[in-house]
DNA sequence: TATAAGATCGCCT
DNA sequence: GGCGATCTTATAC
């Protein structure tokens, strides 16, 4: 993969290769970390589009009080419940996609939210923010499931350039308890 | 069947 | 900083 510029940064080559299964398997706070600075991409209207990651929230858990499968197992948040690697989807506020990449062993629900990213290679988008980024991506409820070190919708791991790492509490989860306050957010500087 | 609330954003003051 | 839009999901009746 080699792209001619990233916007903003700097950039004048980048090169990478996909995250594998393996890569998801482990922890969502270990993955949310890594993923600051590795790239999105996805094909959108015919043209491959790439995004640095900038900001991402670990879900590490039935017992993680503001993650979705601390419901249970329901249709909703089965697919965390399934195998790394896969994209869990929802929609808040009746209008805004969540994408979020499913972490950890089968049965081990933990899951990381994509919240922010960098436009690469001239792309003019905005995707500050984890509605703004799903819509750019233009990631829908039919993205439920899809493989995410497949061929469609995938990340490409940081190669070369290096982000200091800022960790702070997860955003919009006051109904969370003591897990309001968890140091499980990820920002890239 | 009905209701309440939400891992947000943009517009208003 | 406050609020409304808008609909899936979970839970209550």
């Amino acid at each position: 993969m080699e792209v001619k510029t990233i916007n903003g940064l700097g950039l004048s080559r980048y090169r990478g290769k996909k995250l594998e299964r393996a890569f998801f398997r482990r922890g969502a706070e270990a993955v949310a970390r890594e993923l600051i600075g590795s790239v999105l991409v996805r094909t959108v209207d015919g043209v491959r589009r790439m995004a640095m990651i900038t900001e991402t929230e670990a879900y590490v858990g039935t017992h993680d009080l503001a993650c979705h499968a601390s419901k249970g197992r329901t249709r909703r948040t089965e697919i965390m419940f399934g195998p790394p690697g896969y994209a869990y989807v929802y929609l808040i506020y009746g209008m805004y996609h969540m994408l979020n990449i499913v972490t950890a062993d089968e049965g081990d629900a933990q899951a990381v939210l994509l919240r922010g990213a960098q436009p690469m290679d001239h792309w003019d988008a905005v995707l500050t923010g984890p509605g703004k980024l799903a819509g750019a991506f233009q990631i829908t409820l039919a993205d439920r499931g899809t493989d995410m070190t497949g061929d469609e919708l995938y990340i490409v791991k940081n190669a070369g350039y290096h982000l200091n790492v800022i960790t702070t509490p997860r955003i919009g989860i006051d109904y969370a308890g003591e897990w309001k306050h968890a140091p499980l957010r990820f920002v890239g500087t």
